[in-house]
Formats: structure tokens, sequence, C-alpha cells
DNA sequence: GTCTATATAAGGATAGAC
DNA sequence: GTCTATCCTTATATAGAC
């Protein structure tokens, strides 16, 4: 790996801990083991390593919600398959803790890559629920977009829930809430979308 | 207002607006008009201090939830006007927003306020989600605490949303996609709460 | 390209005058 | 109780040697 790459891959792990604010020059340096020169012969500085880090992470978590949700399976069954991967829970998401930083909030370059990553989620999620409801497999009243929200929303906010507390069980208890209120009518039942009708 | 109480108050703005690591002393001070000298008269230093802010800002945010959920109405009336309560949207929470500050979540003393106010909003929530379980207005298949805690997460993701793309939309869509799952059989529909049947 | 040295400001706290 | 002066460390960046 290059030392350019060095640089930035140790970023994306210091932003996750620390954030922004709480991410130094040095602790980079430290962490990736090169020499101030490096850092300042690549970048222009701080902001212009976490530009090149936030967007690195961003691209791979777009990556990876395609991979689940262009799955196959039921529109649940993907939404289930997004709400339920694998995740470290208590270490929160790379990309949302980000808009809490507030010198990431504060510059429309830092925050590009994070919004079009959650715009990336929420669409694609919007896509999945509206095939649900199309196919029968949710209810007809739903409107995707507020649906798809709620669901990042409880993603992102699980992450809060379960660090104030110190425990991955608040993130499990509002993605099963969430779940059993997508599924209203039979909660342990397997779901088959209904076949299409005629429109008319 | 007291010396004291001007450097908590301060320090609660702050933190608001730029987290534990993004505040220093020197700008608590400087904003709150006070020497060097108040600051560690009255506290032993800057973990003290934001101890007492995080403090203030738990209790706070706890009479206020208080009052929306004694509030009259149905189960569905209680938990809409939390989703629904005037919110700076755009600034987070001031509770919530200090789980991504990775020195609050290091010190156990700085996380437990933090962690009592979450849990007291959620305790609460399912409380009232139980109660619309039990009348009939809620599918009887949910499991109340699951079900507070996604209300909970959805709205701390909001906020993530909703800074993400620097717009209050995303909150909105999120809340809604919420509440129009928890009334999947009658969306428009005014909702009384179905008479209490005897239990045998 | 990478390193060490240096520079300026800020972070965080202490000392001691008033 | 409050202020200013001082101290040491870290944050962020530049300069220049190799």
């Amino acid at each position: 790996m290059s030392t350019q790459d060095r640089l930035i891959e140790t970023t994306r792990e210091l932003l996750w801990e620390r954030g922004y604010v709480g991410t130094s020059p040095k602790a980079i340096l430290q962490r990736a083991g090169v020499g101030q020169g490096s850092m300042y012969h690549h970048f222009t500085g701080k902001g212009d390593l976490a530009l090149a880090a936030i967007t690195r992470t961003g691209e791979e978590m777009r990556a990876m919600i395609d991979g689940l949700l262009d799955a196959g399976g039921s529109a649940y069954e993907r939404i289930e398959a997004y709400l339920l991967r694998e995740r470290d829970v208590l270490r929160g998401c790379p990309v949302g803790r980000l808009t809490m930083d507030p010198d990431v909030i504060a510059s429309d370059e830092l925050r590009a890559p994070v919004e079009a990553t959650i715009a990336h989620l929420k669409d694609r999620l919007a896509v999945v629920v509206q095939e649900g409801v199309d196919g029968g497999e949710f209810a007809p009243h739903l409107v995707a977009a507020d649906v798809a929200a709620a669901i990042v929303a409880t993603v992102q906010g699980g992450y809060v829930l379960a660090r104030a507390a110190g425990s991955t069980d608040a993130f499990d208890m509002g993605v099963r809430g969430l779940l059993s209120l997508l599924s209203p009518s039979s909660p342990a039942a397997s779901r088959t979308p209904s076949p299409d009708l005629p429109k008319d």
C-alpha cells in the first residue's frame, strides 16, 4: 500500500473513532507511521486528507448497500437484510457520525460525500419499499420515500441508543420494532408477495 | 444569574453546537465573558463543568418529555405529540449528539446523564405504546419496548438525515413514515381506542 | 517523496495578585 | 470570587535537508 493510501486508511479509522474535530494530523501520522512531510506532500492539509478519506468511506458504503439491496428476495427480505446486516454497532456509522461534527457540517465540501451516501441509501430503499407496496407486501397507503427515511433513521438512531447505553441491545430493539411495524398483519408468517392484479 | 450559572449555560450551548471535543475552556470563557479563574474556582476543570452542563440538559429534556407524554389523548396522539414537537432540527439533539463524542463515551461519568435521559425517554414511550396495544389502538403483536426504541431511534436518526442533507425535510419524512407505520389500517381516520373488553 | 526542525497558535491547567 | 500572568502540551502548518 502506498504512503498516500496508508494516510487515507488511517484517517478513515480515526474519523470513525473520533470524528473530524477529534482527529489531529499528528495522531494520523503517528498511527500511519509516516512523517509530517509525506502528508503535506500528498495533501494540502487536514481537510484535504479528510475529504479523501470520507469520499472513500462513502463509496465503500454505497457499494455495500447496492450489494445488499440488489440481492434477490421480497422487498421485506431485502429491507431485513439491510437492517440485520452485521455491524460494529458500538462504533457507530462511519458516515452518519460525521453529521454531528461541526466542522464537517460547516464545510460544503466535506459534507457533500456524506450527503451523497445517505441520499443514495434512502433512494435505494425507497425503490424497494415502493416495490413492496406495488406487490401487495406492504400497506397500500405507505409513502415509499417516507418509510425509506424512517428505515435509515432507525438505523442511524439505533447507533445513538446503543452508544448511550453502552450496549448493542437498544439497536436491536429498534430494528425489531421497525420490522414488526413493517409486517403488521402476520408477524411470523412467511411473506409471499401477492400476484399482480390487472390495474383496471 | 450567577457566574457559575453563566458558565453552565454557556457550556450547554457550546456542547450542543460543537460537542465535547470541539469545545475548549477558552471558548466557554470568552462567550460567557468571565476569566479563567472563575471557572477553575467553581469547577475542577473542563470535564467537571461539562458534567454539570450535560446533567442540566438531561433534566430539562426529561421534564419536557414528561410534560408531553403526561398530557391527555390516545396513545397515538401522545406519540404523535412527541414526534411532532417543535424542534431546531438542524441543531440536532443536545443529548443524543453527545453519543458521538469519543471523550463522552469514554467517560462513564459523562455518559451517565446521557444514558439516563435516553433510557427515561424510551421507558416512558414504552408505557404509552403498551397502553395503545392494550387498548386496541395498535396491533396486538407489537412489543412495546421494541416499538419505543424504534420511535426514539427515528427521531435521533432523523437529525442525522437532516444534517447530512442540510435540510429539515428528511427529518419530517422519517417521522411521517413512522407514523404511517403506526397507523396501518386507517391512515386518515380518527383513531378512537376500542373499549376495554373483559379479560376472561 | 520522505524526513526532521521549526513556528505560531490553541488547549488545558496552575499560581498568585486583588 | 474573580482576574491576569504563566506554564506545558498539543494542533496545524511551513521550511528545508536528504
